[in-house]
DNA sequence: TAGCACATGTAATATGTTACATGATTGA
DNA sequence: TCAATCATGTAACATATTACATGTGCTA
């Protein structure tokens, strides 16, 4: 269900069509908190249409169809941004392996995390990059759409940065203390 | 297909029945990783079971089947958590809000980031608890299963918190700039 | 004029949710 | 003994993925 608040939220944004919001779902922020297939996406618009959400405002070559939100359509989502969200529902293959990886061997656990800290590093390189771009323009309209996003974006990132530097001490901490060879073999890679 | 190995995960920490699987899907840990119902948890159990990745340890009374990971299911697990994760799967409803908030009028996403900003110094109040009640045990194992996790969780609120506590001085700092009254009416709530 | 990106659609399959269904054990 | 929790199963429905399908407009 949160499929149609989600393309709702986008067209609240900006005005799209089915291609460029299926883009947006691919980009890097749609990334962090949502996604979806074109074949999903355009059958749901015609929904919303059909429910007066959303309307088509342009229609352009290649049979291009824009649309825009109605404003009874940034009633339903106002509506559902104030309604609690269900914290039950999350599914997050990333953090799932997180969990898992008490489950191998320090070694192993000690390779991936190293993994980890480098992909953290190299997504802070990108997001810098991305500050770099519209910095200027988040600062002069610090409410705008990329902006609130991107910074909880960056946030995280270097939190798993973080935690990742802090769970390979742990696990060094404890080959340390068991003085098997554990910590060598760990070390070498 | 990512339920098969979070099950396999959580088997490879312990053996346990489908009733308790399904229990630790709806448990504070499992919230920020994965979640399943029942309903889809023991149909997977007994493919998992006629694929020899784990088998049925113990009959206890009321029918209770407990699983137990083989080697088999040990060597999927750690071929799986190697493979490279799709971050293109990310489906997080409550990271959704957060990007959706700037579809809303700045009163509207200061209440939101309020409310949020409370839900988050709850939460780690929780976490403190957890803490508090584990601390001895995961100081002398460092690597135990829910450590990892219980730590990655504390860090992700407390970012939660900080930037939700940014979000609201940003709103503030704009009301300021444009000396409306949108300033006066957000913070009286 | 050929190849690529634009642009949309739908059918078959897989995954996940809700609702219906049944029965056993335990503790008040 | 009765209510709650333990314990599992499955059918109907909703959601999401993969694969198949078709055609347009731009640019090199």
């Amino acid at each position: 269900m949160s499929l149609r608040y989600a393309l709702l939220g986008l067209l609240a944004d900006e005005s799209a069509s089915g291609y460029v919001l299926t883009k947006k779902f691919e980009g890097s922020l749609q990334h962090y908190a949502w996604h979806a297939k074109h074949s999903q996406i355009y059958p749901e618009l015609s929904k919303l249409a059909s429910d007066g959400l959303i309307e088509v405002s342009e229609e352009g070559p290649r049979g291009r169809r824009t649309y825009a939100i109605t404003d009874s359509g940034r009633e339903v989502l106002r509506g559902w941004m104030f309604t609690r969200p269900d914290s039950g529902g999350v599914r997050n293959e990333f953090v799932l392996r997180l969990f898992l990886l008490a489950t191998l061997q320090p070694t192993d656990a000690r390779t991936l995390l190293t993994a980890y800290l480098q992909e953290s590093e190299n997504q802070l390189d990108q997001m810098a990059k991305i500050f770099e771009q519209a910095g200027p323009e988040w600062e002069s309209e610090p409410m705008s759409f990329g902006h609130f996003a991107a910074e909880y974006g960056r946030r995280s990132f270097e939190t798993l940065r973080d935690w990742a530097r802090w769970a390979i001490g742990e696990i060094d901490r404890a080959a340390e203390k068991d003085g098997s060879g554990t910590r060598d073999a760990s070390q070498t890679r």
